[in-house]
DNA sequence: GTTAAGATATGAGAATTATCATATATTCTT
DNA sequence: AAGAATATATGATAATTCTCATATCTTAAC
């Protein structure tokens, strides 16, 4: 974790908050601490079951939210640009729900949970805000729920390269903008990493998706979906 | 729906939200609305997929909130006297995210979409609380999803009878109570109704639980943990 | 009280997916 | 460049749980 550049993001992120009553002293708690810092890929941000100290901000890169379970870890959310994560388990008597860990290398400001209370507290746009996405990730971890119980393995895999290319986006050559291996696939989609590898296969067969340097590109949208329905 | 007595729980819920700036407005939304409604026992109060009306509050009453795929029900959340249900599906565009259900007769306020909306940009302490609840409801969802992937099925449904009588308490008798059939209990633990009935069955010949008057009485919480590993 | 509907019970077989084993390929380290 | 570590690939087998079939029991309806 070295120092580095402001974080604009967050700033704009948090300024609504500063314009409540109580502005001067949230600035002040804040006040050096809305720095960037970087972490490298395969870094981890916050791990289940340890205190969270904090909330934290991407400024750039991308992340991802787990669960751990007997050695094996289960995605729940993908974070990148903008997005805010840790909140839930500063709410939640502060022992962190999940784990949070760099897929790639990363740029994200903390906000210590000292400052964030205080923010919370002032009653601003911010609590609003942070409502709205807890409802909308309350809305993701169910739907994740129905996939696990009502989708196969196909189904789950197809759903996840949606996914993926929604949250992180296609690069230029119109590959799925994130370096993921296998292994990351397999926890996104909840299955292992031996059923990824050869449902991927099939789905290249089948030219539904191709693999480029190691990026996968979706060819076939509605050859996908049709994995959905299962 | 038979309108009946005050809903005195969502009022005191709502008290402080009274308090703030724009209280005389609020109360004159809500005016009228806090009354609570009678549900019978499987009545729906309202189903994934169609447009939420509103919050409701229950004042009494054991609810089931539950996501549908393929024919097929899988609880994620139990509601009882004192919750507030729906208000995610509010948040999100309006379209519900999932279903509830009446698992016995129910005394349900009903808090209207317009008020529940002013309610909230009043600022007013209301939204912190949801918020705490909104976070909580994440990790419990979180807990689900892992318990999904796992647990077994008699992990899982030892984990339903721990996760029902820590909602809805035991009755004189030491029992659950609540009465479920086995497919309700199948539906919160994710399996099928013949393994649900299979797996109790063996608990009961195990002694970790007893079956009286069709309901469950945990016998052995220490023997039910030992599923729990697993 | 009779019938119908729903709930509980149990067995046999099928299907899906995980596990284990092993091989090859790729990337990283020094 | 060599070796180690990690990632990808593929087959065989095992385990779990669902599905389907059927039977009995309980409750509700008329």
């Amino acid at each position: 974790m070295n120092g580095h550049g402001d974080c604009q993001t967050c700033r704009s992120f948090l300024k609504s908050a500063f314009c409540s009553e109580k502005a001067s002293t949230i600035a002040n708690v804040l006040s050096g601490h809305l720095l960037s810092i970087s972490f490298k890929k395969g870094q981890d941000i916050y791990k289940e079951g340890t205190l969270g100290k904090g909330v934290f901000c991407i400024q750039k890169g991308k992340i991802k939210i787990y669960k751990i379970c007997e050695g094996r870890n289960l995605v729940t959310d993908l974070a990148t640009d903008g997005d805010l994560i840790g909140y839930a388990n500063i709410m939640n008597e502060g022992v962190c729900i999940n784990s949070a860990k760099c897929i790639e290398d990363s740029q994200i400001c903390f906000i210590p949970e000292k400052a964030f209370k205080i923010l919370l507290e002032s009653k601003s746009a911010l609590i609003a805000d942070l409502l709205k996405r807890s409802c909308r990730e309350t809305a993701q971890l169910s739907t994740i729920i129905t996939a696990l119980k009502c989708m196969n393995t196909e189904g789950r895999i197809a759903c996840a390269l949606t996914t993926i290319e929604k949250k992180f986006g296609v690069d230029k050559a119109g590959c799925l903008d994130v370096n993921l291996t296998r292994k990351d696939i397999s926890e996104i989609s909840g299955t292992t990493t031996e059923s990824a590898i050869r449902i991927l296969n099939s789905f290249k067969k089948d030219q539904s998706i191709a693999f480029q340097n190691n990026r996968i590109k979706i060819i076939d949208k509605n050859k996908l979906k049709l994995y959905l329905s299962n």
